[in-house]
DNA sequence: AAAATAATGTGTTAATATTACACATTAAAT
DNA sequence: ATTTAATGTGTAATATTAACACATTATTTT
């Protein structure tokens, strides 16, 4: 038995007394919150960069986030950093992954939780004013300050494979969207080309589409038929989701 | 503009000074890891838990966890508190989720990063003579302390999703194991029964299995041909092992 | 007004993957 | 020697995915 299993052993036997004074004087560290913000424009994925926050980084892009307070949620956090930069509420907001290095932050240690959120460009357009902050094609985001690269591909990953099981992209879309805007969508984010009677048949098939009898407008070419997305049949078909698989 | 994003703004140029105030005076939280460790034994899926640290909740069970020290990498608290309790060390292990809510723990604002970890029960058999501490089948685990039962809960279906994308089985099995303990390992898991054949024709077609033309011994039954995971041929077919789907 | 352009909209076939299903064989236990 | 309880194996039906081309429509250009 090592030295560590005995420790281990005395552990186990804590009192409440002893947690609650390691919870209160000792082993605390500042937690933040990181959100990659996707936002879809000009037919291409974009991510929300702010210049970072540190005059020795000053040069580089970073991530939205900031410090969690002592009696604030963790998910709070994050929605609130999201309201703070977009003025919206009720987005889509998913946690990702925890990243907690001990040199991972100049400025000390800081534990960071990563999320990603989706949201609809065309309604905070208003927001972006300041030169310190602005939308960023995905393709194009390299050397972000810190870690942020890492949180960024991490979120960009975990982004292309949830769409593929769940839905997602509505978020990131008009309410009335063509079905050529829907496919645009999913091939800047998955990276890759479908083939259109596919990509239609395999939506209708699913039946989360609802047909508004509307047409395109101020399109330079024969207009598309407009849709949008229909919460219902989703969520009574949730189990079934399984993924586009083109 | 409201208050918060006046604040906001002026967070953004924020200077490394403020910053590194922040860090180191305010703001700071207690950090935890707690492990899902899984094991599979007797044809069970089970899970190492320990009887809970505090007296309030000493009638009840709770993950395997321990502070975060303020030097200590994220990971490598994770992989002390596994090798504390279970004696191993090269054990696979996935951060799962960061669990953050301000009254989930008792002594205090605690937040815990969830991993899950699967071993080899063989291996580490002589560990567990401590009473305080004993594997459960996961069939069986409900109320346990703190959140810990909502953790679990998230971690095991995360095990479930993780084992239709990746072999990650092997982990829990001996290193030569039969076709049927390997069948029994996913039924268990993924709570259904499948059809012998078609898992077979699965798991032959993928190459991930070496004969090892030997039998298995001491079985109350015909013996079954013994195999082993190949890790060469995994490596390789990464990008195409697209799920069990059974 | 006619022609050219650039997009939308639509069905079928081949290939692949998944599911369903039954009987002979082997070693151990009785 | 018989019974038992498991292993080991193949094929046909179904469902899913992938590949592929041409007529139609509105706009723009000439």
């Amino acid at each position: 038995m090592t030295a560590d299993d005995i420790k281990a052993m005395l552990h186990a036997s804590k009192t409440m007394q002893a947690i609650q004074s390691e919870v209160e004087n000792t082993n605390r560290i500042a937690l933040s919150v990181d959100c990659v913000i996707f936002g879809f424009e000009e037919n291409k994925l974009k991510v929300l960069l702010i210049r970072s926050d540190l005059k020795k980084y000053k040069e580089k892009w970073s991530l939205l986030g900031d410090l969690i307070k002592p009696n604030e949620d963790l998910d709070s956090a994050a929605y609130r950093v999201l309201h703070q930069r977009t003025g919206l509420d009720d987005i889509f907001l998913e946690q990702v992954h925890t990243f907690g290095t001990v040199k991972r932050h100049p400025a000390g240690r800081v534990v960071t939780v990563a999320y990603y959120s989706l949201i609809n460009v065309e309604h905070h357009k208003l927001k972006i004013l300041d030169n310190e902050l602005h939308w960023q094609d995905v393709k194009t985001v390299t050397d972000l300050a810190f870690d942020h690269q890492e949180i960024f591909d991490t979120c960009y990953k975990r982004l292309q494979k949830r769409i593929q099981e769940h839905p997602l992209g509505f978020n990131l879309l008009p309410k009335k969207f063509s079905l050529r805007e829907l496919q645009n969508l999913y091939e800047s984010i998955l990276d890759l080309k479908m083939d259109r009677r596919n990509f239609r048949k395999k939506f209708f098939s699913m039946n989360l589409l609802t047909d508004l009898n509307e047409m395109e407008k101020d399109v330079p070419h024969r207009p598309g038929k407009l849709y949008q997305f229909n919460f219902k049949k989703y969520e009574k078909n949730k189990k079934t989701w399984i993924g586009i698989d083109f």
